[in-house]
DNA sequence: CCCCATAATGCAATCGATTGCATTGGTGGT
DNA sequence: ACCACCAATGCAATCGATTGCATTATGGGG
């Protein structure tokens, strides 16, 4: 124990100067009612003036639990987020945790180390987890969620899932992407998106729903195989397109996919949306920025962050489960129009 | 005091159930050589199986340092990072972070809260901070280098920042970006991005410097007033072209303006590459998947966080200031060829 | 057979705050 | 003038680990 630098100063320096003990600094700073408005107001002020700051560490450890939650988002490959809306959400938890004053303690799980997450709250570094994408973590999550894991899941909210989920309504999405192209007289309408994935599988039953609805027999033609979040996206679309399958309109589940089809269609001269239709996902800041400007389904990202941590926070407190579904709304933009 | 959820495992509990005191656990743990072999692997092996951690807090109080690292990102306006570059210097300082076994505490700072800054680290919570942006901040960063604060900042390095900055070499990637379109004839370049911005200065200054080499005189014209990450991006662009100024090639600060702008000139007609050469900045993954793909100007992500974190840990080790600018390079693709 | 060096382990203080309980001082009622 | 009571504050234990120093086994040399 060589400490080279001025020691930090501390609480009891705060009381030392103050001539009070430690234990009135404490309750002093903490606003607590037993100390009295002018001495409060004098411990304050000296704490302020030496700009001291409670040692987090220390009174976590007293009051047995951290003001800290961990956010835990998969990285698939090099990217940190594969999918940009995934930030968003990412930035209104951030928000919804600073208005409670915790703070978040970011995680990127790669694949294979799962058990970093109940390390983490094990170890006391974190007082709850907030899953961002659930992808093949599924059982791993239901196995935690046995354990009494406090967390809660951004993502899909599978059936027999144990854990509480806060996810965007995906088959109302799709049903509403599908039924406004419909609307519009197309029939042939094709849908890119990776449907192992939870989210992509469900906003393909509601397109499903939506052409079954309007007397329309679903084409497996019209769904492509792909890989959601593949950098090879170009590929796959070039490679559909030279099928020449006979196609009026493409809901695409993630904007970037569809601005990536909007580039190749208009390289091949189809054009949107005189020629086909293009509804995108996520309500991504460049759908409005590209040409034409893109028609997609918005989640209302910042209830998300807030659900999530109200979620998450009633988990911790030993609150019965409980799961929400935020509403998807259709934006219709030029290149649906 | 009344615990009412069945007290977590910590070491003297297996002290006890290993016949030792909480020292040789202690010790057995962090792999101490005064406890020989067998010993530390019976220890090792019992808290494997009760699936024990130590409690990083108590750990940290005591050793007095903390293995967590502070991730500030400037919270501009809605979302968390208006630049999707920024995202890749995150996930890069997320993993080299990692390999050091450091967590990392993300904050988002909104403008005047700048005090939450020291907070962080005077309150113990983090060991240093990671500042990305420097936008307004800099005085303020200037201010606590002084004060011998560890940190570190990604940005434009300044010539009076106290700070240690890791940053990409703008002035290069604006020279060799429009270098590139010279060679392919372009004679009036014009320059999208807001100057005001440290790195897009710099990237305008290389910009310049490559047209003078050229013999070619600076546009004014060719520069419009320009509100980086502003949502009004395509407002700006269409009443820029409202003015019908000639140009042949326009160089673009940021891939998500370049994009913006593609979609805006197919609009009213105007081809690329074939009338007007494009060229963008950060290289993001969509710049391959739009059409024409766009050619860009990449900084290397990966070393980029390295280079950070390595900063940082050499300025919490008292070593001297240093920076590092790293090396900016030309993807050609379709949009200028 | 004793002594001492050395290896292994334990004791107890410590990190910096929080908080139950004890103590002090002052006020009002009778 | 006395006592009870309440407001204000302090004492000291506590959170869960780490670590300097003390102590106990072990073994080898004389």
């Amino acid at each position: 124990d060589a400490p080279s630098t001025p020691r930090r100063t501390q609480m009891v320096d705060i009381a030392r100067m103050a001539g009070v003990s430690t234990a009135t600094v404490s309750r002093a700073l903490s606003g607590s009612p037993l100390i009295p408005e002018p001495t409060r107001t004098r411990i304050t002020e000296l704490a302020r003036s030496l700009n001291y700051r409670i040692n987090v560490g220390a009174a976590n450890l007293r009051k047995r639990g951290v003001q800290t939650i961990g956010v835990v988002i998969l990285g698939d490959n090099e990217q940190m987020i594969s999918d940009p809306f995934l930030l968003s959400i990412l930035g209104s938890v951030a928000d919804a945790l600073d208005e409670r004053g915790v703070s978040l303690l970011l995680t990127r799980l790669k694949k294979d180390r799962q058990h970093v997450l109940s390390d983490l709250v094990e170890s006391g570094q974190v007082g709850g987890l907030i899953v961002v994408g659930q992808l093949t973590l599924h059982e791993h999550l239901n196995e935690l969620a046995r354990q009494g894991f406090p967390m809660v899941v951004w993502g899909a909210n599978l059936p027999d899932a144990l854990y509480p989920v806060v996810g965007g309504d995906n088959t109302m999405g799709g049903f509403l992407a599908t039924q406004h192209l419909i609307e519009h007289g197309c029939r042939r309408i094709a849908f890119f998106g990776d449907i192992s994935h939870p989210e992509a599988g469900l906003r393909y039953q509601g397109y499903t729903r939506a052409l079954l609805e309007a007397g329309i027999e679903p084409d497996p033609n019209l769904l492509p195989s792909f890989l959601f979040g593949d950098s090879r996206v170009r590929g796959v679309i070039n490679h559909w397109l030279d099928q020449q399958f006979s196609f009026d309109a493409i809901f695409a589940s993630s904007d970037v996919t569809a601005i990536s089809l909007m580039g190749t269609l208009t390289e091949r001269g189809i054009a949107v949306p005189s020629q086909v239709r293009l509804v995108g996902y996520d309500d991504i800041a460049l759908a409005q920025n590209v040409h034409p400007t893109l028609s997609t389904i918005r989640q209302p990202t910042h209830e998300a962050g807030r659900a999530l941590v109200d979620l998450l926070f009633d988990a911790i407190a030993g609150q019965p489960r409980r799961s929400v579904v935020l509403p998807a709304s259709l934006i219709v933009r030029e290149s649906s129009a």
